[in-house]
DNA sequence: CTCCGACTTCGAGTGCACTCCACGTCAAGG
DNA sequence: CCTTGACGTGGAGTGCACTCGAAGTCGGAG
């Protein structure tokens, strides 16, 4: 009832329907999305939901490997909550560092900013006046 | 006198000496960079500098293209500052809407971590038991 | 029955940003 | 004189993550 053609999907994830086909060949879902009868992928609610956890996963910049692997862990079932979470803490970390690098760098183009600002700001009055 | 070696470049900026060609090639320094009698290049204080504030584009996500733009404005000289700030602030925002979108995506994560924890920590204590 | 549009597969192509290779040159040391 | 090592060049190669093309299938409208 609740499947979605891969137009659908796409719609729903913002991912292009190249693209979610990609994943799955790739081995980024957590198995074969069903099909109809005419073999048309049906995406379920289970699908979606977690085809947005990797696409948070992709967008903090986990690489399509490790993606594969946390999908392998969830796929395998439970049991291994450890390695998950262990997979997740480690990416955390990445991710952390990275936006306090990327933080620290802007505050340094903000500066710069500020220069421009100034040199601009004033010649704008002059042309103005 | 302060001028380097390719290798010592690639120490004081954290790029590779292929990199650091690559750079010069493609557009992204103010210019060639000076050559001792042998053809070696000789970095500058002003190429460091430089090459710094490439690296913090490169680093916050500036495409190459874009850093190149930045650099022939910054080449032409004087009179351009208002060009070289649009260039500065458009990147800015695309950076500050990435860094609330990559948070926003960690604070997601965080929550899954949250329930992994709460799933391994009590599975640890029971087999220490 | 015919056509259309949405889907299927497989494999090739793209864009980006490096990264490396092969070969050549030069200055200094043994 | 010969080797070594750091550098030079042009161009090819790499890895990643898509992205697209070609050719075929299927269900439903006219």
């Amino acid at each position: 009832m609740t499947s979605l053609s891969i137009a659908e999907a796409a719609e729903q994830t913002g991912l292009t329907a190249h693209t979610l086909r990609y994943y799955e060949r790739d081995g980024l879902l957590l198995g074969s999305v069903e099909r109809a009868s005419s073999g048309h992928r049906r995406y379920t609610e289970r699908d979606l939901a977690w085809i947005q956890m990797v696409t948070r996963l992709r967008a903090t910049g986990m690489p399509i490997r490790d993606v594969r692997r946390y999908a392998a862990l969830v796929r395998q079932g439970e049991g291994n909550e450890a390695e998950r979470l262990d997979l997740l803490l480690a990416h955390r970390e990445v991710v952390e560092r990275q936006l306090s690098e990327v933080t620290a760098h802007l505050r340094a183009i903000d500066h710069k900013i500020a220069m421009y600002e100034s040199s601009v700001a004033p010649a704008e009055s002059a042309a103005g006046a």
